[in-house]
RNA sequence: GGCUAAGUGGCAGAGUGGUCAUGCAGCGGCCUGCAAAGCCGUGUACGCCGGUUCGAUUCCGACCUUAGCCU
């Protein structure tokens, strides 16, 4: 696991050239199909080597969950295991790692109905009127949820609608899906920001200069895709897609493109910290091996050894 | 050489004789089914020197720089 441009992939495929491996992508980005340039999704040559799972499962208008990311990678392993190879997980959407080895509540999906609803009410009245709504069901949930975060004030809404219960009950117990198994942790964490922020710019242009624009097009002019689909969110589309509606000049987007590349690198940051901080020497997993290196700078491994 | 206008935090851009612009970027953080998402927090900035004043980024003067015009 590390943020995105560290490097991840690479050290994957060199993995699996030395140990018998398949690949589980933990990315919420490359599960949609006809997103390769701007996600870096892994080429044809790689996946026809190395089996890759959880790559190129939604279509673009779909969406994809926390929920079933845990279904599927365990079905994966499972897989995987029972053909005698190990599983690695290769990715950088931290909520999914974090869900794999914390282990989730066991909660209703999200029901588009439901959200139109809330939606509606959220147009109508405002986000304060509904978390207000909120706070009258599951008090404790409003006080943790911030009143300009629509988001999960939408999500808490929902499950109480769906079940009855308020999602601070729901929540409160979770199943990890790790607990039967012996773990690797392997972190990659560039030292130097500025490294890293440098590879995102030069990245960012060779996608560019490999198509990404013609990429957008393509999606933008289906007609059946909106901003507002999760997919169309996911960095770079987002910005290329508005300069494609005239939007904002191709300068623009560029430079928003890359800053928000360098953002989503940083909130990446801030979950390995908090997973050093929190769990990388947990006594109750004492099975669990934890590495941490930076592949950008020179000696690799963070305490000076090479891999 | 002269005249005019302008010089505000990394960038853009308001404004005021004494309290806060704001936006973007950066930085720190939060995170339980949209997570490449969503959200929170974060800056003694007013070109330089001197003067007026209880107090100057704001008023006055000199200087420097930039742009335009004139010679």
């Amino acid at each position: 696991m590390g943020p995105t441009g560290s490097g991840k992939s690479d050290l994957a495929i060199r993995l699996t050239e030395k140990f018998p491996l398949e690949i589980i992508s933990v990315d919420s980005a490359l599960v949609y199909r006809e997103m390769d340039i701007g996600t870096a999704k892994p080429d044809k040559g790689t996946r026809a080597r190395t089996p890759h799972h959880l790559i190129d499962i939604r279509d673009p208008a779909g969406s994809y969950s926390v929920g079933e990311f845990i279904h599927d990678a365990r079905c994966a392993m499972d897989d995987i295991w029972s053909r005698g190879r190990q599983p690695l997980l290769v990715g950088g959407t931290m909520m999914y790692f974090h869900a794999l080895t914390s282990g989730i509540a066991e909660l209703p999906e999200s029901n588009p109905e439901v959200r139109a609803e809330i939606d509606a009410s959220a147009a109508a009245l405002g986000w304060a009127a509904v978390h207000r709504a909120l706070a009258e069901v599951d008090p404790q949930a409003a006080t943790r949820i911030h009143i300009n975060d629509p988001q999960r004030i939408q999500r808490a809404l929902e499950v109480y609608r769906i079940t009855g219960e308020t999602i601070t009950k729901l929540q409160h117990e979770r199943v990890s899906v790790f607990t039967d198994v012996n773990l690797i942790e392997i972190a990659l964490a560039p030292l130097e920001r500025s490294k890293l922020h440098t590879k995102i710019e030069l990245r960012f242009k060779a996608m560019l200069d490999a198509g990404f624009v013609e990429e957008v097009r393509n999606l933008y002019e289906r007609g059946d895709l909106s901003p507002e689909h999760p997919s169309m969110r996911a960095v770079g589309y987002r910005q290329i897609w508005r300069y494609l509606a005239g939007a904002s000049g191709f300068d623009e987007a560029t430079q928003e493109a890359i800053a928000a590349t360098r953002q989503l690198a940083k909130r990446q940051m801030t979950w390995l910290r908090r997973r050093a901080a929190a769990q990388w020497f947990d006594s109750m997993r004492p099975d669990v091996a934890r590495l941490i290196f930076d592949a950008l700078s020179e000696s690799g491994f963070a305490n000076g050894s090479s891999l």
